[in-house]
DNA sequence: TATTTTTTTGATCAAATGGACAATTATTTA
DNA sequence: TAAATAATTGTCCATTTGATCAAAAAAATA
């Protein structure tokens, strides 16, 4: 088959690949790297095991190509945040964009965080790069209105680690907590949910 | 080999079964069930493969008997949360509870972690079962702490949650953690974490 | 339409892996 | 110490699984 680096590609290279990324996503958000196999995301998209080594080389090329064409629009919502805006509003909005990916997109939460969980052997070296860039220049500006007294000195790293785990856990662990929630309706918990965050991260940026 | 029902167990059993699941708790929780071998398990304890299948009679057996025999250890601190105490201190005890098992005990909570995240397919029951009594004692309690007003009114089972979430962070995601903080010294990140953390639920949970 | 290129697939391979088992060795018990 | 029991291991097996390849089918192109 012809090369990825290759410019052009046939409508049907453009179709299946497309195709098999999505049956990828669902099998590896949901097995993990190790325990996601060939036949079953052949199986998922409804291609042979053979027609989708056509198109990847190996089963860790479709891992990384799916972990990278999700990190972009992973990142996005924290580049939103902007200096122009409220400071209070700008980090809510991050907080509730944070929620509906876990809402909406919980295979690709998934997916980032048994990644991470497991030593991020296929993509530390992005963790280092990209995010780490986005992550640096919003921790400056956190502290830029922490000493204009606009919101209220807590550690900008620690902060952001915060609104990432606390709602990532609503994707990532959504077993426990519906299973501890007695199966309450999805919509409602999500409600609760997005309550609970903008009471706690107002009450606690807004002190002093 | 005699089964594990039976009252009486020899020395050497007590031992290679302790050795055996030190050994499974480490590779289990670096590569997930799937991704860990008896091979790897065998080698990490120093005994062969069969010997291993001698004192378990499959990879699942030791798995849910490593999960099982550390769930009770997991569950502890929040059934320490005592009535009679403070509650705002007892809370805040808890979190920093929680955040020294995140530092003590990562391989455990790597092991729950991929485990709920891949489906629980294996605690299912425990989840729903004694994990889910303690919480709802818990919840009642906070509950009955709301009403006295000794402490902000918040969602119970999200506050539970966003102690469990922001924690275990540090401990699940360790290497994103490290990698965003120039990996500076972990002594450091979690002395920093819990000034954080106890600011924090001590700012959200005192308002009003 | 004829030719070339791309796509698909059945058959197959080699390595990894969970597990079985009989034979051997070590330990306990009578 | 002798017999019985427990523990260990080398060898082997069946299955799974990532990957290969040549041949066939489909699609694009001239």
């Amino acid at each position: 088959m012809k090369e990825i680096t290759q410019t052009k590609q046939t409508r049907i290279q453009r179709e299946k690949r497309l195709l098999i990324q999505n049956a990828a996503l669902k099998v590896f958000s949901e097995f993990g790297l190790r325990g996601a196999t060939l036949d079953k995301i052949a199986q998922t998209c409804g291609l042979t095991k053979p027609n989708i080594l056509y198109y990847y080389a190996s089963k860790d090329e479709i891992y990384t190509e799916v972990l990278k064409s999700l990190l972009e629009e992973w990142i996005r919502p924290l580049k939103d945040i902007s200096e122009q805006g409220d400071p209070l509003t700008e980090i809510l909005q991050y907080v509730q964009k944070k929620l509906i990916m876990s809402k909406t997109r919980k295979q690709e939460s998934k997916l980032f965080a048994t990644e991470i969980l497991h030593g991020a052997p296929l993509t530390q070296n992005i963790l280092a790069g990209s995010l780490k860039e986005t992550v640096d220049e919003k921790v400056k500006l956190f502290d830029k209105w922490i000493s204009e007294e606009k919101i209220a000195p807590v550690d900008p790293y620690h902060l952001i680690f915060s609104i990432w785990s606390m709602t990532q856990h609503y994707a990532d662990f959504d077993i426990q907590v519906h299973s501890l929630l007695n199966h309450k309706n999805h919509a409602t918990i999500f409600k609760d949910a997005e309550h609970f965050l903008l009471t706690f991260f107002s009450r606690c940026l807004t002190r002093d």
